[in-house]
DNA sequence: GTCCAGGGCCGTT
DNA sequence: AACGGCCATGGA
């Protein structure tokens, strides 16, 4: 299938998401860095699901630690309680920890200094962050960075495979796919934006059609689709 | 009660 | 390189 006409009809039928997992956080009231908001989340989020991170977001607000410094010298034990309905809170505890030292010694706690690199620059600095894997890799940049970055998922993963795409379904793989074809289809639109919506669009399709049990008798691709056939 | 959620690490083959 | 076990909570 033609990523175009994918990209199309999940957008007839999903519309303009304007998607942004975290885009509630943008509009409460804090002092806090939003892009530091996105990283805490994205490393919460793994294999959980984001109302579950949601109370933990709220909970470091309250407790005022949402930011680099706090985080960076708060209690272990007392960070463990407060993220607790994240779920993996012994290893996330852990991971936000160190990430957030290594932001408060390395770059100062600015997170301009951070983001200020090429993509491939802070895509590999990123990596080498125990805990961070490829796709929270690229969700931070994203998603904090505003850099157009293609995100794949476990959804995403899921829908190539069944469509499917002509990509092998490694990780690297698709995302070079879906980047080389998107970024020639729209050139002159801003990329951080495609790469964004189509993402959010994979989501909505993913999580009302493509489940892990599929509900294909309605899906907006069942025609383009070879997995119910 | 069971299943699943927008992963990543580590040890084994 | 690929795969399985593991980590843990909360909502459907």
């Amino acid at each position: 299938m033609d990523p175009k006409i994918f990209y199309e009809k999940l957008f007839a039928e999903f519309g303009d998401l304007d998607w942004w997992p975290m885009d509630h956080l943008y509009h409460k009231e804090n002092n806090s860095d939003p892009r530091f908001e996105v990283i805490i989340g994205a490393i919460l989020t793994q294999n959980t699901s984001w109302s579950n991170v949601e109370k933990t977001i709220d909970k470091l607000k309250r407790n005022r630690v949402l930011d680099i410094d706090s985080l960076a010298s708060l209690d272990e034990v007392k960070l463990k309680d407060l993220i607790r309905s994240s779920g993996f809170f012994n290893q996330k505890a852990n991971r936000l920890k160190n990430i957030c030292k290594i932001f408060k010694n390395r770059y100062d706690s600015n997170l301009d200094l951070f983001f200020d690199n090429k993509i491939s620059k802070i895509r590999t600095e990123l990596l080498k962050i125990n805990g961070i894997g490829p796709e929270t890799a690229d969700s931070i940049i994203l998603y904090a960075g505003g850099k157009p970055i293609f995100v794949v998922d476990a959804y995403t993963k899921r829908v190539c495979k069944r469509i499917p795409f002509p990509v092998e379904n490694s990780y690297e793989d698709i995302q070079k796919y879906f980047q080389s074809n998107l970024k020639q289809y729209y050139k002159g639109k801003k990329l951080t934006e495609v790469y964004n919506q189509l993402h959010a669009l994979i989501v909505e399709l993913a999580k009302n059609y493509c489940k892990t049990k599929p509900i294909c008798n309605n899906c907006p691709l069942k025609k383009d689709c070879s997995f119910s056939k």
